[in-house]
DNA sequence: CCTGCCATGTAACCTTTGTTACCGATTACC
DNA sequence: GGTAATCGGTAACAAAGGTTACATGGCAGG
């Protein structure tokens, strides 16, 4: 474990806080579309991704959900650190929308980290400040663009996550992601393919305007 | 300045640190409307609220502006905090909803009293949770409800910034916090008095069901 | 007191999005 | 191979919200 910390987290941690970590961190393997955690879940740990991708989502009284963001490796996740302070309770769901390796922190780490190591105070910081700017751009999206912007964005990211120009999902699934049916979905696919910036086939489409 | 900071302060920072506060930083009073900061302007510190409200918006290329929060006495702005870590332009406008008062701290104080100061160190944390959590509510709204809901709840959280039941305001303004039309707003308003939820007015609105 | 601006109300119409229904094609599974 | 479930295309319609246009009435400033 020590050595894929040192690779994915060795520029921005000194070396004792990267054993520290390795030696209270517990590693984990979680396959593509494991829930790592959800709305109303007391905070286990804090994750730190070595690999993959999480999905971060969340949904209301009545079951609608909408992607909030994408957290990637070299990541964390600040609802988690968040939660810490105030309620232990997580506001929001995680899924891997990857196969995804990461350590979990216990949570009791965080505040005396933060008194011990300038990075870590540097690392928190900065992922606080990463996930308010992920949140004003998804506050961007939805507040400001019309559904086949936001469609389009959604598909940008999900490849970019993914390394990968075509993705694998169906149109219900990205329904799902953006709080809208599946009808709508398939409407403004087919537009999008019409307009040369997407190609359709069945359970994946491949983005060709990137 | 001293006491207006112990007053509203007193119970979060420990004496040495109000007393550096006050030392370095500087007391602003605005007029209600007056213009804080805006998208692209440099960050030049970190505002303290001691008394009245700021309105926190957004805006897009084109123009159209949406509210994210309100902050009140006792927060602060953490999208400033998080624009001292990563690049120093803001990526928001602040507009003051009432007269302010307010102390603003050289944004070089922010991490070496992070190192100093406990009380510091929670109080940023915290303050970072909370507007992660006011963001959460904005994307509720905007993603899940409808406009006439959106509306009251608008309507409520003036209501409530402002200790007033009646809001001095116009529909145009409203329609610019909600980055929507006048008409469209008339006619909710309308309804919203027809439903017995508010009372409208000339230049103000009572709101009945809070 | 007159004039012009501003705030509000309202009608008519359009666009975007959501809903329901039904179809054929593909795939998984027995 | 047959059958049920899933996936995607499409039509028809409904609802929400945005746009344009115009009327009324208050109010400020001359």
């Amino acid at each position: 474990m020590i050595e894929a910390l040192k690779q994915n987290y060795g520029y921005l941690f000194e070396p004792p806080l990267l054993e520290e970590i390795s030696r209270v961190g517990q590693l984990k393997k979680v396959p593509e579309g494991f829930q790592l955690m959800d709305i109303g879940e007391p905070i286990k740990g804090m994750p730190l991704i070595l690999e993959g991708a999480i999905k971060i989502l969340r949904e209301d009284e009545k079951g609608n959900e909408l992607v909030l963001y994408f957290i990637e490796r070299g990541d964390t996740c600040a609802m988690t650190l968040s939660c810490c302070v105030g309620l232990a309770k997580s506001e929001i769901r995680a899924v891997a929308e990857t196969d995804t390796v990461l350590v979990m922190v216990p949570v009791e780490k965080m505040e005396s980290w933060m008194a011990t190591y300038k990075s870590w105070r540097q690392f928190i910081l900065q992922s606080y400040h990463d996930r308010l700017m992920e949140m004003l751009d998804t506050i961007d999206s939805i507040a400001f663009l019309k559904m086949d912007e936001r469609l389009l964005r959604h598909l940008r990211d999900k490849a970019m996550i993914t390394h990968d120009d075509v993705i694998h999902t169906t149109h219900q699934d990205i329904a799902r992601d953006l709080n809208t049916s599946r009808v709508v979905i398939s409407r403004l696919l087919k537009k999008l393919e019409n307009q040369g910036k997407i190609q359709l086939f069945r359970n994946s489409i491949r983005v060709i305007d990137l």
